[in-house]
DNA sequence: TACGTGATCACG
DNA sequence: GTGATCACGTAA
């Protein structure tokens, strides 16, 4: 079952990065199948320095500002697409950036796309994940109830306290803000991101 | 630890 | 137009 738009656009974007631990993102991109586990995840708030949308809406951001249940895809250090959900109201640019991902479908298809023979470590990063599922700009802007991107729910049941929370990575920019504890991994997952 | 890589955005 | 910057990954 897909997560219903009403899961992205609640107004706590916190609460919404933690629920997606254990969530499964699926792509269907060039008729592949592909999906992950979702067990790193990260929040961004409009009200805080992290987040693009910070200092307002810009081209590049501007999906941000959508409802909640929207793609915002873009390209980092000039070679990584990065994958995030946008969340809250309109107006409101929250969004959750998925970091890591355990393999579920299509493992073949993704060891393809990497070029690599090994699993290991095969989504475990925020380029990499976008890299192996095949999200690309493409993608910016998608509705998730679509077939293309969307989000379901896993087949187990996360429990609350097997969700670590820690500073958010790479945003040294963001001073003060750099330190709120708004990133989320599966305790003891060996497929977390490992910067 | 260092650097590739190119879109983006704040300046003029 | 131009230049600094950047929510990373890999090799070393």
């Amino acid at each position: 079952m897909k997560l219903p738009n009403s899961f992205y656009q609640r107004q706590n974007v916190t609460t919404i990065a933690k629920e997606l631990i254990g969530k499964v993102l699926v792509t269907n991109v060039n008729n592949k199948l592909t999906s992950g586990i979702i067990v790193e995840t990260e929040a961004y708030s409009y009200k805080e320095r992290g987040c693009h949308a910070f200092k307002g809406m810009t081209p590049r951001n501007k999906v941000m500002f959508e409802e909640g249940g929207v793609t915002y895809v873009y390209l980092c250090y000039g070679i990584h697409h990065l994958f995030n959900v946008v969340t809250n109201q309109k107006d409101k640019a929250d969004a959750v950036l998925i970091r890591a991902l355990e393999p579920l479908a299509g493992q073949s298809i993704m060891q393809e796309r990497m070029k690599t023979k090994s699993l290991n470590k095969i989504t475990s990063g925020p380029g990499k994940l976008t890299k192996a599922l095949g999200i690309d700009r493409n993608h910016n802007g998608l509705f998730l109830q679509n077939h293309e991107i969307w989000i379901e729910e896993g087949s187990s049941r996360v429990l609350a306290k097997s969700i670590l929370a820690s500073s958010r990575i790479g945003i040294d920019y963001a001073g003060e803000d750099a330190k709120l504890p708004w990133r989320f991994t599966l305790m003891g997952s060996e497929w977390v991101s490992g910067r």
